[in-house]
DNA sequence: CCGTATCCAACTAGATACTG
DNA sequence: CAGTATCTAGTTGGATACGG
């Protein structure tokens, strides 16, 4: 997504990134604060892997359990092809959101399996998703209007 | 993000798209299953939107309130260039999570602001964002030990 | 079966200059 | 102030062929 990619492994700063401190609004609504542009919330991080076309499927799918290669590229929809599950699945496992065991029989076999940060993580997807459902109509039709009124 | 970009809009299949539905793994975990490629959960929707550059700052910047242009400009991190700030609005004003307000003056002055559904969003940008900073730390960890086991 | 390597097409974003 | 227009660079993703 971003070029360059935001490198949370890079040393602390000087000062201690204490963590964005948490407000609310008049309505009662949260406010994310980023005090200083090195913390820019962590989001990026997350955001950057979510963001991708794939990973958030490969999440998805490996909620149910855990599954081989072939297997998942067949779940997905849309069509994901070797590459692009790779390079997703490299990602995912260096984040460590995900876990891969080689047996090494023949033919090889790899297995795929969420870490618990991934599952936790995948409760944040559920309700992403629950979400997209839920306001999908609006969406639809929101755009529908902003492209009737704006030619 | 996806080249394309999946079209709410289209008209619905013969078969109604039907939600989704939500099981739970033996774990208790949710999993979310996609009966359709059509349906695709939805959820590209939503990401599309989070995984571009700016969309998430300019969410979270205005669940402060209402903003000008140009003070969003200013508080957003990694200096947004006019340009990308100008598209990111308008992507998510036509999907109806932010509102634009024009007030005819001279120098014109442009505020946005979130809408219900924004707003109801920035909900779940919170909880990413919590997640983010709470995994920060672990996902780092996860990062240098898996380039240094992969060199 | 599970990848890696290579090449190519598409999109996103940055820089810069100009307008109502 | 708040944009639009244009041009370019960098990255992602798809297709295909080949290797362990």
């Amino acid at each position: 997504m971003s070029p360059g990619h935001t490198d949370v492994t890079a040393p602390a700063a000087a000062t201690a990134p204490a963590a964005p401190a948490a407000r609310l609004t008049e309505a009662g609504d949260p406010v994310i604060v980023c005090e200083t542009p090195q913390d820019e919330c962590g989001v990026r991080d997350v955001l950057d892997r979510l963001g991708d076309k794939w990973s958030m499927y490969v999440m998805v799918e490996l909620t149910a359990g855990t599954l081989r290669f072939k297997e998942l590229q067949r779940r997905i929809h849309g069509d994901v092809s070797q590459r692009m599950l790779t390079l997703t699945l490299r990602r995912l496992e260096r984040d460590g959101l995900v876990k891969r065991t080689v047996y090494p029989t023949v033919p090889p076999q790899v297995e795929y399996e969420l870490t618990d940060m991934g599952r936790s993580m995948s409760h944040l997807l559920k309700s992403l998703s629950d979400w997209s459902i839920a306001h999908r109509p609006a969406i639809a039709e929101a755009r529908s209007e902003y492209d009737e009124s704006h030619p």
